[in-house]
DNA sequence: GGCAGTCAAGTACGC
DNA sequence: GCGTACTTGACTGCC
């Protein structure tokens, strides 16, 4: 088990999602701006393995417009050997790393057009994780998509449009339940018919699920992950009080935390806190974890 | 320098 | 039908 968090980082002043407007996208800033985010993303690196955290996931924005017809800038030649060291820093300290297309990709969508863009972003995103030379455990994770009016409809065009999909890129596909269309259950569904291993959200299976617990998904969702793909990713969060059902929490809530290592006793997955303080809420989570025989790296072993 | 409005992309849902 | 929430920050133009 490795405990890590998303994207950005909160302490160490620097962001690696640094963007600009379509509108104000010249060759110059694409290279000034991807060049800050790997500046950005190898001092998280850096700071994620001092601490001890050592599942990242990694921000879409690393190059702003990477799929947009406008960026014709050849980042992958420019920042190919960057991206090859930072790649060899991961796999040196075993880290984990997953990518998180956003809303706009989708693979079940009725409109060729949607389709044919988010496969370009999906392109890049594994272009991306190519380029560092990381191998198929490195995961690219994704919503299984809408409904539009017919679920079993939308189910099938996911399986058609997965087995349709280049290996560059379904090798590294992974998919996790949400909090109000596709369940753990609609997932492994997917699963059983094209072999698309299941990151389990457990904050949006307590939103969206039809009476299963966790403790009982933990061997069908391990099942999904082959030994290329690596011990399964789980997402974790827990509800911030007083905000709409499925807002993320602020902080880590430490006994919703222990209760969720107990309740998954042995079984091992890398987890990924998805609380908005980010990395100190990692820092807390390994510290209540330290016991646990799972954890890879304990707080204070040497980095 | 600070502020408020706005930002590539899709979908579902509430009014 | 239209505006808004997702996730949330941070870019941008304007004062």
């Amino acid at each position: 088990m490795r405990i890590g968090y998303p994207c950005i980082n909160r302490s160490i002043g620097c962001t690696p999602s640094s963007t600009f407007r379509l509108a104000s996208y010249s060759p110059e800033r694409l290279k000034a701006t991807v060049e800050k985010n790997l500046t950005c993303l190898r001092n998280i690196l850096r700071f994620n393995r001092e601490a001890g955290l050592l599942f990242f996931r990694i921000s879409s924005d690393m190059v702003p417009f990477a799929s947009h017809p406008v960026c014709t800038f050849p980042w992958q030649e420019r920042f190919g050997k960057t991206l090859s060291e930072i790649g060899l820093f991961i796999r040196k300290n075993r880290f984990r790393i997953s990518m998180h297309p956003d809303q706009f990709v989708l693979l079940n969508s009725p409109r060729e057009d949607v389709i044919e863009r988010s496969i370009d972003e999906l392109r890049y995103h594994a272009e991306f994780l190519d380029l560092m030379g990381l191998d198929t455990t490195a995961k690219i994770q994704l919503h299984v998509g809408g409904i539009y009016n017919d679920k079993s409809a939308s189910l099938e065009r996911f399986v058609t449009r997965y087995d349709l999909l280049d290996d560059s890129i379904r090798r590294r596909l992974v998919i996790e339940n949400d909090e109000k269309l596709y369940s753990v259950t609609d997932c492994l569904g997917l699963y059983e018919r094209t072999g698309i291993a299941v990151l389990l959200d457990t904050f949006h299976h307590s939103l969206n699920n039809t009476g299963e617990h966790i403790p009982d998904l933990l061997a069908p969702v391990r099942k999904s992950w082959k030994e290329k793909d690596g011990i399964p990713m789980v997402d974790y969060s827990s509800q911030q009080a007083g905000k709409r059902a499925g807002a993320h929490a602020g902080h880590i809530n430490k006994e919703d935390f222990l209760s969720f290592l107990a309740e998954t006793g042995t079984a091992d997955f890398d987890v990924m806190l998805e609380i908005k303080d980010k990395e100190a809420s990692a820092k807390t989570a390994l510290v209540l974890a330290r016991d646990d025989p799972r954890l890879v790296v304990r707080p204070g072993d040497p980095g």
